[in-house]
RNA sequence: GCCCCAGUGGCGGAAUGGUAGACGCAGUAGACUCAAAAUCUACCGCCUUCACGGGCGUGCUGGUUCAAGUCCGGCCUGGGGCACCA
């Protein structure tokens, strides 16, 4: 029989499927629906193996949804907004468009090659006019709602990138993309209101059950909840202070009251004193990132003000102004406690201040307890805390609030780290922002009926700034409410907005309006969503809010969007290096006996860990290349092998023959499968081989079921591998059997393998489609066993084991056991205390 | 510094508290072949033994249990996240 041929057997199933519309989205009806969605790709120009694993993973869930006779939607789409567009334009002088839409062509050609099983009827861009003008929309409803505000506010400039990022997009003060030391400026920005929904936002994780927790836990950090007091202090010279605090029990052991160097209140003072005027601008000199901040000593400046203490007006706190105080936290001043705060220790430790504990642990003496280098964060009982003394720390925080409330100077509030999402960004390749601003009547909506506020046809790069900006024509407007002269806004929305509702769209992307609510509220939530962990928040916290402030306006019934997620690991490959250090291509590399060489003259190069395929390390294998030479089923089959999904997987040449392999082993043990009956034929179990071939089948489809119900990918490439060895050995014999576990094989690794699948089901004799087939059931009859293998242990260690009938009576069993020949060696003569017998597992006798 | 996760053969990795190493890769020996490829068969944790067998073994260490890779305490190593958030 001749060798599979990847090649052209896949290149006939894709158009069958495609000829048959089998992937093509259901109507609604009563089947249970099932929306799979993998995290859409940006348009680069090529797929590689990232795309490639997460992709396989996500169709072979869609697969075996639809065998199981789900409804399945599984769209494909295209990220398409963003800055490497702009770059390629710059560069090559193409239009962004242009350049994108070359991309997404050519990138849809490798996904079909892939053979994912996509309803490509439903496919769209970002940068698509018919896409980002229903964004607009929902930019113009959320802004009606009051979920958009405008604000001046000091932003993170990249100096690179030439625009504003969010807080989420500043990394260790870098921007996400660029990776420039992110600057501060002031502008007057567009901002999503996220911090409205932050306590949803956080109470919502609780129900993400089928979220990663690791996920889960980044969101909750990032959200950063915290419940506390902020109360009022009066000032020498008259003024009230805001401050914060998650620890108003520590109140008493107050030494010192601490300002932002960005405080209002410091920039006063400032103006008559030259001396904090100098401190605030050392302050600003130092940089955000983490490594300076690690270094950064405690500053303060006193500005010769002090507070009164709420509770004792005759005791003064100074007033500093302190450079680890941040402006964005809270209102920028604090009331510095030492003894219970390590940051406020060291500062107090350098200026002298007081230290006082008032805060003891249970098992310490509260006569002689002191604070040394280390403030103590512990529980405890208050001291030296006058009417609080005694008390336990959540006790003594209650009553200095009820206190303070009482008094009208204090409140409990609760505060967020996170902050509003800003999403003006100065860049062309993007959705144009619908606001037009008018010198009479300020900032205005562009109406609905003037939508879709199109990019110029041309843009030119030449410019400096935004080139939206410098696009005079195009900038320039009428105001819709007074009709006079007025220019557009020439920002765009942050690309993250574009990814944010696309699966939403997804459920009928034709909908004149942002969403069509009765194909929303049937396919939403998305059922299973995969993607890379590192949009662990950005991207998946954007498009939770964006679910639940669409749900708001009535636009969707869900309060989130992903009811799964699953988070897939990264594909590595190893690395090399020639004797200069240059990073070599695995293209270039030969290896032999656990070692490389360059296949240009045969040098050696040292082989580096195996690390994420990146251009930079040259580490990068084309997944096209491995296509052309093996077939997307080898590909796939790799994808899913061996390495957990969530774990990063290294690919090896070695590892890929291997798939191939076994793909050339399918095909063989059912194209030569002469001799089988017809298609259709009851198996009957009427000699050990049949009986050991309907087993070795039905356990293979219940173990396959539950592993890929769960995602477990690695261990349903096991159980077919098994199953193929049983068939293997079975030789010819089984008849009807061998053909039964013959099909059950194909039908099991179809999501996995569809093309080969297809030909090995056409070989065994069948004329309908595999991916028309339904899931296979498991006679539970079959996987059960009447005889099983007990092991025998004496004391703990294994000395024999023994085949009985499945639930033998427990004494049988044990006298079996003391019967076993290594037993008897094993006791000696010793007579056994206690015999413990597991049924149909093990036996352990003690002696 | 804080939080989370992971440490199992040469490698990727299996294992509801119940026979550790399923399955795959690599390797060894053999069959087929003029030969090679492909394929098939057997072996494949370490030490010891002619063999039967015996000893050791899931990062280290202590514990719970008839029984621990799995549960609990302490430590080591690696990876990830957060990081002056009051």
């Amino acid at each position: 029989m001749a060798r599979y041929n990847a090649r052209e057997e896949e290149k006939r199933w894709q158009q069958e499927w495609e000829r048959q519309k089998l992937f093509a989205t259901p109507a609604h009806t009563s089947a249970p629906k099932c929306y799979v969605l993998e995290m859409f790709p940006y348009p680069s120009g090529r797929i590689h193996m990232g795309h490639t694993r997460n992709y396989t993973m996500g169709d072979v869930i869609a697969r075996f949804r639809r065998a199981q006779g789900y409804a399945v939607l599984h769209p494909m789409g295209w990220d398409a907004f963003g800055l490497p567009a702009e770059n390629a334009a710059r560069d090559k002088g193409v239009s962004p468009r242009d350049w994108t839409y070359e991309n997404i062509a050519h990138m849809r050609d490798q996904l079909k090659m892939m053979g994912l099983s996509i309803d490509w009827s439903r496919e769209f861009a970002t940068c698509d006019p018919a896409y980002y003008h229903q964004q607009q929309k929902l930019f113009l409803d959320f802004h009606a709602a009051g979920f958009v505000h405008r604000s001046e506010a000091d932003v993170n400039w990249d100096p690179v990138d030439m625009t504003v990022l969010a807080n989420e997009q500043v990394i260790d003060g870098r921007g996400w993309r660029s990776g420039a030391v992110v600057e501060r400026k002031k502008l007057s920005q567009w901002f999503f209101r996220i911090t409205q929904f932050a306590d949803e936002l956080l109470a919502g994780l609780d129900t993400l059950d089928r979220w990663p927790e690791k996920v889960r836990t980044m969101q909750r950090n990032w959200i950063g909840r915290s419940e506390g007091l902020g109360f009022q202090f009066t000032l020498s010279n008259g003024e009230k202070l805001d401050v914060f605090t998650t620890r108003p029990d520590t109140l008493f052991g107050a030494s010192f009251v601490a300002l932002s160097p960005d405080h209002p209140l410091a920039g006063a003072l400032a103006a008559q004193d030259a001396g904090l005027e100098a401190f605030i601008a050392e302050c600003r000199r130092t940089g955000t990132a983490e490594a300076d901040i690690e270094k950064a000593e405690k500053l303060g400046y006193d500005t010769g003000l002090t507070a009164a203490h709420p509770f004792d007006g005759n005791w003064k706190l100074p007033v500093m102004v302190a450079n680890f105080v941040l402006m964005g936290y809270g209102t920028g001043a604090i009331f510095g406690c030492p003894a219970h705060d390590q940051r406020d220790l060291d500062f107090a430790r350098k200026y002298g201040l007081t230290v006082t504990p008032v805060v003891v642990p249970e098992d310490a003496d509260p006569r002689t307890f002191a604070i040394g280098t280390e403030a103590y964060t512990g529980p405890g009982r208050l001291a030296n805390s006058r009417f609080l003394d005694g008390l336990t720390v959540d006790a003594a925080k209650a009553e200095v609030a009820s206190r303070l409330e009482k008094a009208g100077i204090g409140r409990r509030t609760v505060h967020y780290r996170l902050r509003d999402w800003l999403v003006s960004r100065q860049r062309p390749w993007g959705c144009p922002i619908p606001m037009i601003h008018c010198p009479a009547c300020g900032v205005v909506p562009v109406p609905k009926d003037q939508l879709p506020v199109l990019l110029p046809e041309t843009i030119n790069f030449k410019v400096r700034g935004n080139p939206l900006d410098a696009d005079t024509a195009w900038k320039t407007t009428t105001c819709p409410k007074c009709g006079g002269p007025a220019t557009r806004d020439t920002d765009t929305l942050d690309t993250f907005a574009d990814s944010s509702w696309y699966f939403a769209r997804f459920t009928n992307p034709e909908a004149a309006e942002p969403v069509d609510k009765a194909a929303a509220d049937y396919w939403l939530p998305v059922d299973q969503y995969i993607g890379g962990i590192e949009h662990a928040i950005l991207h998946l916290l954007y498009a939770r809010y964006f679910t639940r402030a669409m749900a708001k306006l009535g636009l969707v019934k869900v309060a989130e969007p992903f009811a799964g997620l699953f988070t897939q690991g990264m594909v590595c490959h190893e690395t090399y290096k020639d004797a200069d250090g240059n990073w070599v291509s695995p293209d270039e590399v030969e290896k032999r006996d656990g070692k490389a060489f360059l296949l240009d003259g045969g040098a050696e190069v040292s082989i580096g860990p195996s690390e994420k395929m990146s251009k930079s390390k040259k580490n990068v294998i084309a997944p096209e290349a491995i296509i052309a030479e093996y077939g997307a089923d080898t590909i796939r089959w790799f994808m899913l092998s061996d390495t957990p999904p969530e774990r990063d997987i290294e690919w090896t040449d070695a590892g890929a023959e291997g798939c191939h392999r076994f793909v050339q082993r399918i095909w063989r043990l059912c194209s030569e499968a002469e001799g089988l009956p017809a298609p259709g034929t009851a198996p009957v179990a009427d000699d050990a081989a049949s009986m050991a071939l309907r087993q070795a089948a039905h356990r293979a489809i219940a173990a396959v079921t539950d592993d890929l119900e769960n995602l477990r990918f690695n261990r349903a490439v096991a159980q077919l591998y098994t199953l193929a060895n049983a068939i293997g050995a079975a030789g010819k014999a089984g008849g009807a059997a061998r053909r039964e576990a013959l099909e059950t094989l194909v039908l099991l690794s179809a999501p996995m393998m569809p093309h080969l699948a297809e030909s090995c089901w056409r070989a065994l004799g069948h004329d309908r489609l595999v991916a028309g087939t339904p899931w296979p059931r498991h006679d539970p009859a079959l996987t059960r066993t009447d005889q099983v293998v007990l092991a025998v242990q004496v004391n703990g260690k294994r000395r024999a084991e023994f085949g009985v009938q499945k639930d033998a009576d427990a004494k049988i069993v044990e006298k079996l056991a003391l019967e076993q020949e290594g037993v008897v060696r094993a006791l000696d003569g010793k007579t056994p205390k206690k015999i413990i017998v597991v049924p149909n597992r093990i036996v352990n006798i003690v002696a």
